[in-house]
DNA sequence: TAATTGTTTTAATAATTCTTTAATCGTATA
DNA sequence: TATACGATTAAAGAATTATTAAAACAATTA
């Protein structure tokens, strides 16, 4: 179970255009992840803000990173996102009828 | 669809404890909601920044407000929360072989 | 070892966000 | 109409966050 703290950190993590951009990124990309380079150069990003806002995403507990050779690959952490999203739904309704309108709520 | 500035904007306004607390008092709410009062008193919040949090909330469309007398009601918008909540997993793993390891994903 | 490539860090400035207090607005009741 | 109650707004200062440029670091190759 996910504490509110690192839910607001994980959420200020997402809440920036650049950081959204990279995690999504990442999230299409699955495992395997992508090199620190690769992702400046998809989303025009300089190469120290993109340091930058991995950094923060990689404090959130959002990506993952290992090194290989020269590059560092980033991947999204599907584990920390499922506990952020769960927290948002987490009694929904106090547990009561809303199936009926909704999806995951 | 939703547009990542939209998601941006949603993301920002939960990220911040206050808000956060806010958004899963309504969520656990349900239609109902809760007036502007019993949520300032629940969560031990001066009324004016009470105000504060919900307007950011509503400007994220997160939430929803219904006037009764001279009470606010505020309430979760379970269709905004779950396009936001859509627009992360959003074409996780490029479509491919994670439903294996993720609930979600 | 020197040079190159990929990445990160630092420092400075610019921009945004949060909290508090006081004043204001709107609805209901005496 | 006057008063009370619930809620919002406005203004100010404090704190946090984003961007840029330059320097530094780490791994590879000549």
């Amino acid at each position: 179970m996910m504490k509110s703290a690192q839910v607001v950190t994980a959420l200020s993590a997402l809440a920036q255009p650049t950081r959204l951009a990279i995690f999504r990124l990442l999230v299409v990309r699955g495992i395997d992840g992508m090199a620190a380079g690769q992702i400046a150069d998809k989303l025009k990003v300089s190469p120290a803000n993109l340091s930058f806002h991995v950094k923060t995403l990689t404090h959130a507990g959002l990506i993952s990173q290992r090194q290989d050779g020269r590059f560092v690959y980033y991947a999204a952490n599907f584990t920390a996102m499922n506990a952020m999203l769960a927290y948002l739904t987490e009694n929904c309704c106090a547990g009561t009828a809303c199936e009926l309108e909704n999806k995951q709520c």
